[in-house]
DNA sequence: GTGGTGATGGGACCTTGTCTCATCACTGTA
DNA sequence: TACAGTGATGAGACAAGGTCCCATCACCAC
């Protein structure tokens, strides 16, 4: 791979990973990843702000899930807005993607500076639901519940969905966990 | 303060403390910081895994908050037993700590790397509740869910007890917010 | 006063992350 | 074909975070 080959970004998040399976996150030099795609360190922090961040370099996610909610009926309540946006999120989380996430959680859950990170862009995730729910003119605090629990189970969703002894569709799981939810909130007292 | 001083972890917090509200926290060195303390950064990494934990150092309210549920009667629902949590914290928040907290939050305000870490910390404590829920038997996603909830009171009642526009208690306000969670978690739809 | 113990100081070292400047490939234009 | 402009990359210096090892110091027990 030459200086000029295209997918910089790309060739850098696959050998990331490739290193992070094979020797830990934290064995690692950035160095050995820009290496690995036939660039440098420099280009490397060019293209991601950190070494966290290139398991996280996309926010394609923030976008579907804003979208679908301010994109729902009018007549949706707040918990089906949130389903809606699960369910637009089966882009994301394609079949053929799976071995990928797979990996690329097994890292995660190796290391306490990616599980901060990973939280970060949950909460990140849940703020941009929430403000997408405000503009549909729901207040607070039902908004920010009600986006607190589509993270939940999105979260949950995402861990069924990656263990290998599971082959369901994403939104199917999201909808079981949110459910799910939605029926513990009833039995909490 | 020389250098056999006692209490050198609380020095170097008052220290970082001091000298992020003066200069910012990435314009503060660890040097810097331990200096001021009368110590050195040998001593400062020996106390504290990273320059960030030197805000979050204790664990207090972990203990106090697993307690309390543990020890909350067996009549207890989930909701009742984090409820009796958050009264149990009343001792970390007294209002003599308030001016400090204000300072702590602005900083953490101002900075990812210390929300990310905020949120890790809050992240524990809600699996330290889930745990002590399951211990009496409550399973999940009740248990999860009413942490998570305890958590997001938390959470709240902390953002309006240092808000210097306010005299209240701090459990009269953790109470506030998770009764106002439950509501609107029948607003939901 | 002698030896043990535990906290501290000192400094070498590696990695992350920033910054600046030179270099290269590709483009359009004459 | 020549040439200038543009944008991505390389190279290397640099500060700071964080780890490690070893010497040093105060205190304590005997």
């Amino acid at each position: 791979m030459g200086r000029w080959e295209p997918n910089a970004r790309h060739r850098l998040s696959l050998s990331a990973l490739e290193l992070f399976v094979q020797q830990g996150y934290e064995s690692t030099t950035v160095a050995e990843i820009a290496e690995r795609a036939g660039l440098t360190k420099s280009t490397f922090f060019r293209h991601f702000t950190d070494k966290r961040e290139v398991l996280f370099g996309s926010d394609e996610l923030s976008r579907l899930l804003s979208d679908a909610i301010t994109g729902a009926p009018d007549s949706a309540t707040p918990i089906a807005a949130v389903a809606a946006a699960l369910d637009a999120t089966a882009v994301v989380f394609d079949p053929q993607r799976r071995p990928w996430a797979q990996q690329r959680q097994l890292v995660i859950a190796g290391n306490s500076e990616l599980r901060e990170r990973e939280l970060l862009k949950g909460a990140t995730l849940a703020a941009v639901m929430a403000d997408a729910l405000h503009g549909r003119g729901v207040p607070d605090p039902t908004a920010s519940l009600a986006a607190e629990l589509a993270g939940l189970a999105l979260r949950g969703a995402l861990a069924r969905w990656v263990d290998p002894a599971n082959a369901r569709e994403f939104t199917d799981l999201a909808g079981e966990e949110l459910a799910g939810l939605r029926a513990a909130s009833l039995a909490l007292d």
